[in-house]
DNA sequence: TTTGATATTGGGAGCGCTCCCAAAATTATA
DNA sequence: TATAATTTTGGGAGCGCTCCCAATATCAAA
């Protein structure tokens, strides 16, 4: 089948082009019979409009940007940035957009990636993850004037558009029910203190233990990287500070932090008591379950999308900053009431 | 910074548009002294060229598809998706290509996203996960003309250019080395035969076993679904047949086999041994280290590109077929002398 | 019936590029 | 120096669409 164009529709249903265009783009003014006439000969001719021709003279391309941070480790183990892109592609299947895909391993994969995001007859606007301090992307990339959605909270206050999981608060109720079962000597493992999400579930568990008129341990926070080993090792320097508790910034680190304190002889939750953060399929598996907080990722992917075509639509300003609610999910890593 | 055009360019460089398409596309026929004044001006003025305008005119996207049937069990635990994914992006960032990204969810995603994936003036061609029997994109995709590039064996034997590892020597290895260490009551847990990969793996079994004169015993076959859970009710049924070694399709399947081993009271490698398949960064934790086959995922999305490309700019006949070795990682779950 | 308002349709211009071909400039050859 | 061959340059046409505006058809009110 040869490539059709409007002409050729419009030949075969005996109408103009721009009618065809018409009855293509849904526009109001044409009458019903011509709108059933040009249709039927569009499903029997199985003709798509070209998009490159569409968008050029329509300066709009239906496409969106998805930029990666391919922090190597994050990218393979965290369940997050499937889940992350699943609720992408929903909303940008219900929206007929597509999403174009940019993984940034290193430096020069930057220099290559960022005129091909910003360039112009490419894109409509972009979601980024948000990632460490240090990042250029994201300033270049609000610099650059195109519309921007960054998942995450930025590390530094611009004011882009942004939509984000209330990470303060959910570490603030994760260690309130801590706190509430009766546990004494809470630690926790952070993630790395240069991204926003690090810093934020940090001050939560401040924040809770402040607000109980408890006094902050320097010595039971110790920074994990959100991977197993991290946690393992994490834990291990916690080990001599006594914890009774963990309140781990990820599952992986908990489960790398579980995993030190059984070879240390310790019992969980009897001994140690453990919350996660991510709820990973993993925290189901038993030895024991974990307690955990479950992050509305797919959805936030999802109205990521939203908001960026209320950006494309409607203009940047003002930015648009939502942040999602999270659930702690309780199972068996800390126990209802305190050890004796 | 307004939007710039060659005319643009042109006019400061003092040439025609002509002569800048020129020095953008790199074509041989321009003077030394025009070209670096040309690139002066570009560099200057920080000038791309508008890519839809440049697909219109030159019917080359410089696109490719990357469509997914997220089936939403692997996509989520199985870091193949992410492997794969990052070898595609890096070949792709190496020739200047773009992804675009189609994650298929269910039947109605496929019937929004074929239209997608096949309009015009979108996509140079296609690489596409292969799923399951009954799958009907990948036939849909062949009929459409485009250039396509499967990732792993297609189910049906078409004549589609195609990419995978070897998975029957992987598995036909994987079970030799059991055979070799004195096992003699071999099972395994299969992937889903209703996939290429599953039977392929199912039939390197065979052939390991039938090579060594041994028989097939059907009570030690049990089907399962490459996911932890399905491992671990697969090894429930297996059990009943006192296997001393299973080799499980996938390490998910293996890590849930050993839960249910070790619930059952017995002991690992001691009473029974495990191979896994995918070298999982989980496969390394202890408990004890899984001996796996290892598959270089990443370096088949490279390939793929590669080949996509090839297909691209040299026609797609005749279909190329590349297959990958494997590499058997041996650490703790089999031991070197078979058990009293 | 006439007039004016409104709904529908067609065609031109243009989006920013590539590609071809002819013109101009340069170099080689007689 | 004249001529032919070659290299370099410019301009037109066209990729397939959208969008504007003018033309035509339709309908209601006077």
């Amino acid at each position: 089948m040869p490539d059709l164009t409007l002409e050729d529709i419009a030949l075969q249903a005996g109408v103009s082009r721009s009618t065809v265009s018409r009855v293509v783009n849904n526009h109001p003014n044409v009458s019903e019979d011509v709108r059933k006439r040009v249709q039927e000969v569009i499903k029997n001719t199985g003709y798509h409009p070209n998009l490159a021709a569409r968008t050029l003279a329509s300066q709009r391309s239906w496409m969106i940007g998805l930029v990666l941070p391919q922090s190597v480790s994050f990218f393979f183990t965290d369940p997050y940035y499937p889940h992350l892109t699943r609720g992408i592609a929903q909303a940008c299947n219900r929206n007929d957009y597509t999403i174009a895909l940019f993984l940034v391993g290193n430096q020069d994969d930057e220099e290559k990636i960022y005129p091909r995001v910003t360039r112009k007859g490419m894109l409509d606007g972009v979601i980024i993850q948000a990632g460490h301090h240090g990042d250029q992307m994201i300033d270049r990339l609000v610099n650059s004037n195109m519309p921007l959605v960054v998942a995450g909270r930025p590390f530094l206050k611009t004011d882009v558009s942004y939509i984000d999981v209330d990470n303060i608060n959910a570490s603030y109720n994760a260690v309130s029910h801590l706190i509430r079962l009766g546990y004494l000597r809470i630690g926790t493992i952070t993630g790395p203190t240069t991204s926003a999400v690090g810093i934020d579930r940090l001050e939560g568990y401040r924040k809770a233990l402040l607000e109980r008129g408890r006094e902050i341990n320097e010595s039971l926070i110790v920074e994990g990287d959100f991977m197993e080993e991290g946690g393992y090792y994490a834990m291990k320097q916690l080990l001599p500070a006594k914890p009774d508790a963990i309140f781990a910034a990820s599952d992986l680190m908990a489960i790398g932090a579980m995993r030190a304190v059984r070879e240390a002889g310790l019992s969980i939750p009897d001994e140690v008591a453990f919350i996660g953060f991510d709820d990973l399929p993993h925290a189901k598996l038993p030895n024991p379950q974990l307690t955990t907080v479950r992050q509305p990722i797919s959805q936030l992917g999802f109205q990521a999308v939203e908001i960026l075509i209320d950006l494309i639509e409607n203009g940047t300003n003002p930015a648009r900053c939502i942040t999602l609610t999270t659930e702690l999910i309780i199972r068996e890593s800390c126990c209802s009431m305190p050890r004796k």
